[in-house]
DNA sequence: GTCTATATGATGATAGAC
DNA sequence: GTCTATCATCATATAGAC
């Protein structure tokens, strides 16, 4: 169940005590909330004295200000490397699909922390939350980039305000830490169904005929 | 700013002092978290001190019970009663945008309940995670059952899990109450984009034309 | 790098006066 | 209904031995 995650290139190396640290930390802010979770717990899920803590970090802040930043920033480098490997005519479907699934996989591999990023944000402390703001919105702005050229190649329609749409796909995609289910459903499936849902919507296509009338079966 | 909220028909009126523990603790809950809210704090912004507590409520668990159970049981209610006073032949789009705006409005307007569901609901002990959960599944499958009858109509394409559905779009709609600025955007404008979005997607109607071929401005 | 020991303060809950 | 104690517990953080 652990999502025991190696140090990525892009992260500070360190020990390994210090990524050991950042494991735990994720696990237990994620199910027990910020103010919950103590550095005694910490420590000794590692194997380590509370007070040894401290010489890896120089308080409970700098810990989850580093976990926050990881779960963001391994979600973002997913995306980046998947959508940049798409060709450049990719459609909007397509794209759509790409990055939906990128964003899950990497979602639901890191859970920890992109799960902890998504339930304590509102609980840390402002200038904890102030820090780590700025690299969600480069992740945001590079969502709406991306359909915005979709639009200016006239695959979306003229309409809807691509800020505001890149929070619904948010929202959408990032709910799915909380539900999913690898039992019930497999991640492209549920990737391909909601790009196919932000791409075409609901609506039957123009032209098809009701299923049954109504009653159960013949 | 306080989302001071009377006590609605449904819930057990009490006196005035257990209305203003539950206000108080919402907001409470809703920006610090679940164990960083303190009893003392409650009361203090209630004009109380922290044993007065004791006398309306047996434990802070059955605060935060009633807490997480108001905040849904007001969005239900606001979806269903305005739901309930559309034309039985109402379409996709128009079954859309007035359940998705009433579920706006009701999460808007009991914001500090609704968000303090969304943020605290995975780090409250798990006895009280139970006991609420039958109360969203009943919300969830109101949902569902809604788009299914849409399905049945032929309105819904065949293809989507409408379970799986409704989870995109409570995802989608909670997340708002987090980046919702009323200065940018009015309530109807958003629930009838969201709602076009879910219903046609973002794809151009067939037969569109690019804007701009490319470069800026003539 | 990790330990023990400790300073200092806050917390949920209870008992009983008013 | 609200108050003033008070209990037992647990927190972050520090100092210094090994």
């Amino acid at each position: 169940m652990g999502t025991t995650t190696k140090t990525l290139p892009g992260e500070a190396s360190g020990t390994d005590s210090r990524q050991a640290i950042l494991d735990t930390a994720a696990r237990q802010f994620r199910h027990q909330g910020y103010a919950t979770t103590t550095l005694r717990a910490i420590a000794g899920e590692c194997g380590m004295k509370a007070g040894s803590i401290y010489y890896h970090f120089a308080s409970k802040d700098e810990i989850v200000s580093a976990v926050l930043d990881i779960g963001v920033q391994r979600v973002f480098d997913a995306v980046r490397t998947a959508v940049e490997a798409l060709p450049a005519d990719a459609g909007l479907e397509s794209t759509l699909q790409c990055a939906v699934e990128a964003h899950f996989k990497a979602l639901l591999h890191a859970h920890d922390f992109t799960s902890a990023n998504f339930r304590i944000l509102g609980q840390v402390p402002e200038h904890v939350r102030a820090s780590h703001r700025a690299l969600r919105r480069r992740y945001e702005r590079y969502w709406r980039d991306m359909l915005l050229r979709l639009q200016q190649r006239g695959e979306i329609r003229p309409g809807p305000d691509l800020r505001r749409t890149v929070f619904y796909l948010f929202g959408a995609m990032n709910w799915a830490a909380e539900w999913y289910d690898a039992s019930k459903s497999s991640l492209p499936v549920i990737a391909g169904e909601l790009a196919g849902l932000i791409a075409h919507g609901l609506q039957s296509p123009p032209g098809a005929t009701p299923p049954l009338p109504q009653g159960k079966a013949p």
